[in-house]
DNA sequence: GAGATTAGTTATCGACTGATAACCTGTCAA
DNA sequence: TTGACAGGTTATCAGTCGATAACTAATCTC
């Protein structure tokens, strides 16, 4: 064990990139830390700057990288399934990318920091990216394509929120939840936090997710 | 001037929450910083930091805050004008609570921070409290309530974007905005940055916003 | 198999930030 | 008037974070 494995360049990028997509998406650009991001990609915080250059640089190829990642699964989904609608197809293809955690909540916190001179641009041209393949590619009009983003907003804080851990105690979380997600709402219940098994290590440092957030 | 003018606890109080509800929104619970809540307020750092405990207990009282003005307004639209159908009266309402900047912004800023051990149960209740008087006390349907929050988060993520600052620059921008806010359109315009009026004051020190964000 | 390049590391630092302590001063009741 | 409390301030600090420098070691090439 502890052998030391080199990485080709571009995997550990990727790497860096997919364990960075879930730092941010669960702490914002701002909560997030570089070291924390170095700490799940399993390298050295320097290093994750030094490939990166800065921080705000590793968030914006985060961002571009997630919405590579939604249009190609977008474009993936439209190209399928021919006899079920566009507007369904689509739908379900998104509901596939909350099951990353991490993936649609980077971009929803680029959504809210629009005031940020370098993280504003690249949110609105990544937001409006989205509103024109529904428009231009998927056939949507305005309308169908704005109804189809505020049902995907709603989706994003849903995930962000963590409702579905109140999924089992809550009958509202419950009617709520279907209702946003008519299907595949068994991919948002995944979500929810393990809740930690009935019977299994009692006590010790089971708390440690909550402990060490609390520090903050 | 600099007359030390002295206020009492509670307005002094408000006051502080008013300017917290602006930094919060901009910069996000991690991002703002209490210096910059003091200075917004005009008091000193310290004062801000004793006067709420902690800048999470700050954070946390601001989105108390603003989800009990959120309700008060619900409520009052929902008292009044009685001809007009009671979701298309919430959702003036909402659009008007939008020109706050940072009120609806902050509760954003908390939905995506669902995985605070703190802040987390704190959004998760406020959502719910919010869709629990659609449906109890507007008598909105579950599937008409989730239609009704979703077009909130689309509203909450357009200001969030500043989708308003490319609305005269780009016509997708405005054919987006409009098909999402059919009515009271005038009010999100009125949030894009200032644009810097053409021929006032030409250089100097005029890219001060930009500079000091970036500065960070 | 030597030299160069690429993939990493440890050590360290300056700036920033939230928080605490200690102190000052209007305001108001008795 | 006085004294006590409420409404503030300045000074200061310990911890954290992003970034830089300097170094080490695989791997590749010829």
């Amino acid at each position: 064990m502890s052998e030391k494995q080199r990485m080709r360049g571009d995997d550990r990028r990727e790497l860096i990139l997919e364990a960075a997509t879930r730092v941010f998406g669960d702490y914002g650009y701002f909560g997030a830390t570089t070291a924390e991001v170095a700490r799940a990609a399993g390298v050295s915080q320097p290093y994750v700057v030094r490939m990166f250059g800065t921080k705000q640089q590793l968030f914006v190829d985060v961002l571009n990288r997630a919405l590579e990642l939604l249009m190609s699964t977008f474009r993936a989904s439209l190209a399928a399934d021919p006899e079920v609608p566009a507007q369904s197809r689509l739908g379900m293809a998104y509901v596939d990318l909350a099951s990353s955690r991490g993936l649609l909540l980077s971009l929803m916190h680029a959504f809210v920091l629009g005031s940020d001179p370098v993280i504003g641009p690249v949110g609105r041209e990544g937001f409006l990216r989205v509103y024109r393949f529904l428009r231009d590619e998927a056939g949507l009009t305005p309308d169908d394509a704005q109804n189809f983003l505020a049902g995907g907003m709603m989706i994003n804080t849903l995930v962000g929120i963590r409702m579905a851990d109140d999924f089992d105690s809550d009958p509202d979380v419950r009617e709520l939840m279907r209702a946003c997600v008519p299907e595949k709402l068994d991919i948002l219940r995944a979500l929810a936090e393990p809740a930690l098994e009935p019977d299994r290590l009692h006590g010790a440092d089971t708390a440690r997710a909550a402990g060490t957030a609390a520090a903050r």
